[in-house]
DNA sequence: TTTCTTAAAGAGACCGGTCTCTTATTGATT
DNA sequence: AATCAATAAGAGACCGGTCTCTTTAAGAAA
C-alpha cells in the first residue's frame, strides 16, 4: 500500500493569477470565461495561462456550478449493435448540443443497472437515459428522479414512471410481423427472446418486466388467436441471454416434436444464433423454416437469402431520447412526453410457406 | 437563461454528522470507510446516513484524494464491432479490479481525438486507453504523460512514444492471408483500408499514419513482390472511411480495367460493404472474386459462402491494454510494455482460385 | 495516586474552481 | 467642480468531501 496517490502537482487558477500579477478571482474570470475583465488583462492572463500550460479541474468546476456537462447512458449490452448504434444517436446528440456521454453497462442484469446507475448519480452526471432492464425493481430511477436529475427511458417505457420515454410501437409492429408468417400460412410460430422468467418457461404476460418484450408477446399472441392458432404461447421461448444460450434454446426448439414452421426473434443477436443453428442442422430458410427478426443488423441482408427484418429506427431513438433529455436539462417544464417513432418491416427472403405438410407427407 | 442550475440540496456528511451528533470528521470517517471509529459511532452514523438517505459525492471525493475510479478509454468508432468488442474485455477488466470506464469516440479523427483526451484529463481520469488514430501528431498523448497520468495504447504503437501497448502481429498476419491468396493463384490482390491519405492515392507506406494499417500494407506488399507481382501498390486502395465511400471505392475497383481477383479488407465493416457490391454486382464469392477480412465478425460465418477471416484476439486484446494500465495505476513502475498478441486465420469458403483467365476467354 | 500510552473524537485547513460582495477607478451629468 | 453611475478588479466564502493535527478520555504502568 503506497500512502498517498503519486500527486501530481498540477496548473491553478491561482498559479495563473500570480504568473499574470491579477487576483485570483480576475484569472478565474478569464480562465473560465465568465463575469467581465478588461482586455489588457484578459490577453496577460490568457499569455500566463499558455505559458504555465493551464488545464482547468473540471472535477473542481462541476463541484462549484453543480453541473458537469456530463449525461449517464445505461444500455443493456453495447456489444449489441442496436445499442450500439442507439448510443451513436445519443453521443450526436449529445455533442451537438455540448454535453458529453459516460457509458455504463448493464448486461441485462438489475443489480449491474442498480450500480451503474448509482456511480453515475455520484459522480453528479446532469441527467440520464437508461434502458431499464426490468419494470419491477425501479426505485433506483425513482431515486434518480429524487435527486433531481432528469430521467429518460429508452426503448422501454415504464408505466408506472412518469418521465420522456422514448420507444416503438412494439405490440403493433409485432402483430404486422406474425401476420406476415400467418398470411404466409405458418400455424406453429415461435417468438424468441432474451428475457427470462422464473422456471424458464412463458406463463403469461405479467412474467414478462421489460416492457418492449411484453408488447411484442402480446401482439405475436393477439396475432396468433385472430389465426385460430390453439395455446400460441407454448410458442414463446424465453431467455436467449448468450449466444451459447440461444444454441440450447434453439437446438431444443428444432428437435421437439413439433418443430415450428416459422420463427420470430426479439433481437439480431438471437437471430443470428438461430440462423446458425438452422444451418449446422441441415435445413433451409425459407423452405424449412421462415424467420423475421426485429433489427435490421448489417449481416440480415447478406445472408442467403436475406432476412426479413423489423426495422426500428434506432439511431433516431437515441437522437430523440437525447434530445428530450437536454430539452429538461435547458430548464424546459413541459410535462413527460412520451414518443413513439414508426417502424417498418423490410420484407426480404427469409419468409415463405410452411413445410411442415408437405414435408411431413414426402 | 434561468439565473442558476436548480440547485439540489443533496445530504452531505456535514447533515449525517449533524444528525448522528458527532462532528463532520467523525461522520465522513464513518461514511468514507477509514481512520478509525468505534463501533457505537459507527452505527449511529451508518444509522443517520441511512435515514437521511446520503449519497456521497464522488466529485467532491476524487477532488480531495486526486483519484476517481475511472479509466478514460478513446476508440476510434465503437459502431464498429472490432472496437465494441475490445471495449467489453476492458470493461470487464476495469470492473473486475474496481474501475470504472468512461468512453469516447475519436471517430478516427484526430481533433475529436485531441478534444477527447483534452476532456478525459479534465475529468482527471486515473488513467487513459487510447486507439490513437495518428503516429503524426501525438503532442495530445505526450500531454497525458506528462500530467502524470499513465498511458496504454491499443492495438496500434506509437515507435515514439514508450507506453504499455498491446497489438497483433499486424504485418506477420497479412502477409499469411496474403500468402493464402498468392497460392491459390491470385496476382491481382486488392487492399483496401479505411485510412486515407494525401490524394487519396497509395504512394508508399510513409503515407499511412496508423501504425496497424501501415504494419498491414508493408506485409502484404512484401508478399505480393516475393511472389513477383509487378507494382503491388497500384492495388492498395485508400478511404473506405464510411459506408458510403467503400461503395464508392469498391464500385471503382471493380469497373475497373484490370479487376481484382482477390480483395483483402483491412476490416469487417469494410468487408461487408465490399461483399454486398460484389453481391449487387452479380458476381459470385469466390468463383469471381476472392475476399479474406480482418476481424472474424458475426456475420462472417453466415454469409454464403463463409468469408475467410482474420481473427484478431480483441477481446484479449482489450482486456490485456486495460490490466497492463491498471498494473500501472497500482503504482508498478516497471518499463513500459509491449505485448503483441498471437492471431490466427480461419479458413472458411471465401478463397478460390482465379476466375480472370477463365473468365476473359469465356 | 500520578504519569504515560493509546484509542477515539473534534477542529479546521485544503483541493481548485465559482461567485457574491466590496472597493477602486473612470467618465458622464448637472 | 461636485455627484453619480458604471466598469473593472480584489477579497474571501463556498461546494463536499479528505486528512492532518489537536484534544479528550480511558486504561496500563509505576
Amino acid at each position: 500500500m503506497k500512502r498517498t496517490a503519486p500527486k501530481t502537482p498540477s496548473i491553478t487558477v491561482s498559479d495563473v493569477a500570480r504568473a499574470a500579477n491579477v487576483s485570483k478571482a480576475t484569472a478565474a474570470r478569464v480562465l473560465g470565461g465568465y463575469g467581465v475583465v478588461s482586455d489588457t488583462i484578459r490577453a496577460d492572463v490568457m499569455a500566463a495561462a499558455k505559458a504555465l500550460d493551464y488545464r482547468p479541474n473540471e472535477l473542481a468546476r462541476s463541484m462549484t456550478t453543480g453541473r458537469s456537462g456530463i449525461i449517464g447512458v445505461v444500455v443493456g449490452d453495447i456489444e449489441n449493435p442496436f445499442f450500439s448504434l442507439a448510443v451513436r444517436g445519443i453521443s450526436d446528440a449529445a455533442r451537438a448540443a455540448g454535453f458529453n456521454v459516460i457509458l455504463a453497462n448493464s448486461g441485462e442484469r438489475i443489480e449491474a443497472e442498480k450500480a451503474a446507475v448509482r456511480l453515475l448519480i455520484g459522480k453528479r452526471v446532469d441527467g440520464l437515459i437508461v434502458t431499464p432492464s426490468e419494470s419491477r425493481d425501479i426505485s433506483h430511477l425513482r431515486d434518480i428522479h429524487r435527486s433531481g436529475r432528469p430521467l429518460a427511458l429508452l426503448d422501454r417505457a415504464l408505466p408506472d414512471l412518469d418521465v420522456d420515454t422514448v420507444t416503438v410501437d412494439d405490440r403493433g409492429i409485432a402483430m404486422r410481423a406474425t401476420r406476415i408468417l400467418v398470411d404466409a400460412g405458418h400455424r406453429n410460430i415461435a417468438y424468441v427472446t432474451a428475457v427470462d422468467a422464473e422456471g424458464h418457461e412463458y406463463r403469461d404476460l405479467t412474467q414478462i418486466y421489460t416492457s418492449s418484450v411484453r408488447e411484442r408477446i402480446d401482439g405475436f399472441l393477439t396475432v396468433c388467436r385472430d389465426a385460430g392458432i390453439d395455446r400460441p404461447e407454448r410458442y414463446v421461448r424465453l431467455g436467449a441471454t448468450s449466444p451459447a444460450e440461444t444454441r440450447r434454446v434453439a437446438d431444443e426448439m428444432l428437435s421437439g416434436p413439433d418443430r415450428p414452421t416459422a420463427i420470430l426473434a426479439s433481437d439480431s443477436v438471437i437471430a443470428l444464433e438461430i440462423f446458425r443453428v438452422i444451418r449446422q442442422r441441415g435445413l433451409r430458410v425459407p423452405e424449412d423454416i421462415s424467420l423475421i427478426t426485429f433489427h435490421d443488423a448489417d449481416w440480415t441482408s447478406v445472408t442467403t437469402p436475406p432476412i426479413t427484418v423489423i426495422d426500428q429506427p434506432v439511431y433516431a431513438l437515441g437522437k430523440s431520447v437525447a434530445e428530450l433529455l437536454i430539452r429538461r436539462l435547458k430548464g424546459d417544464q413541459r410535462p413527460a412526453e412520451r414518443l413513439i417513432l414508426p417502424t417498418s418491416i423490410f420484407e426480404r427472403g427469409s419468409v415463405g410457406p410452411p413445410s411442415n405438410a408437405i414435408a411431413r407427407h414426402a
